[in-house]
DNA sequence: AAGCACTTTAGAATCGTTCTAATATATTGA
DNA sequence: TCAATATATTAGAACGATTCTAAAGTGCTT
């Protein structure tokens, strides 16, 4: 069974056809031990380097937003030029190294007893996000 | 004394001169007793149809990024379209509301124990920021 | 008041992202 | 297998937030 494979029932189950962008970029993303934060352009110099394979940038948006909705990947939250996705779509927090641009993962074990005093009335939580934003020494 | 003094010594102290279009600016901004949350565009209609005063989009980017390089301000850590700012600059948190947009604080006493067990060796920690995402119910 | 530094301004430029609508590809059903 | 239909890709235009440019205006010092 190979990872292609894989891939195919990936986007099949939840209704997209596995072209061979998607599956392109799938490679990218997915075929990987380790998380991976990625921003368009790095995606698309990926693609283009290592895959040798040119895909339109509305592509390249196109199926990035397919798969943010679809919940492969989730957008970061957080104020840089560029908007930041990651692969890992467990809950988790981040560094975010103003020096360098790096972002680093840190789990939810990672932090103690992130407990909220306060709640809304009305409103149900999305989410919880902890930026840690550091620089280097 | 008057508030026109206070903002004026405000921008001074900070090498800044006092002139109307900064004046006006810190009225929007600091004249209140709540933490006031913003976009430019925001500002920009504020200005224009309480203080009826018509500053250029590029002097209000300019003050802004003053006023936040100077720490008068803060930027809020948020993937949206525009890039919210924050009058108050001191450590809290926020949550924002998907379905309006809406941003409304918390401090630090909301969350328990907000103490990292990972540390990065060879950086200094700049800030914690804690993001909590609602929608209406 | 003159001179200099700083500030404001309109409009152009930039850049990430989305839109458009024409072309190509994948899927379905006969 | 071969249309017919639905979905996807694409280049390039458009968009929108923000920054840049360089010319004109203002504030401050002497």
């Amino acid at each position: 069974m190979s990872i292609i494979r894989n891939f195919d029932k990936k986007l099949r189950s939840v209704g997209l056809r596995p072209t061979r962008q998607r599956l392109d970029i799938c490679e990218v993303l997915f075929d990987r031990k380790e998380t991976f934060h990625f921003t368009i352009d790095d995606l698309r110099k990926i693609l283009k380097t290592k895959l040798h394979t040119k895909i339109s940038i509305a592509t390249i948006y196109n199926t990035i937003n397919s798969f943010k909705h679809k919940g492969y990947i989730k957008e970061i939250s957080l104020n840089s030029e560029k908007t930041y996705f990651d692969t890992n779509v467990t809950n988790h927090h981040h560094f975010y190294n103003e020096t360098t641009n790096e972002l680093i993962d840190f789990h939810d074990s990672d932090v103690e007893q992130l407990k909220l005093r306060k709640n809304l009335p009305g409103k149900k939580i999305k989410s919880i996000e902890v930026l840690v934003k550091v620089a280097n020494k």
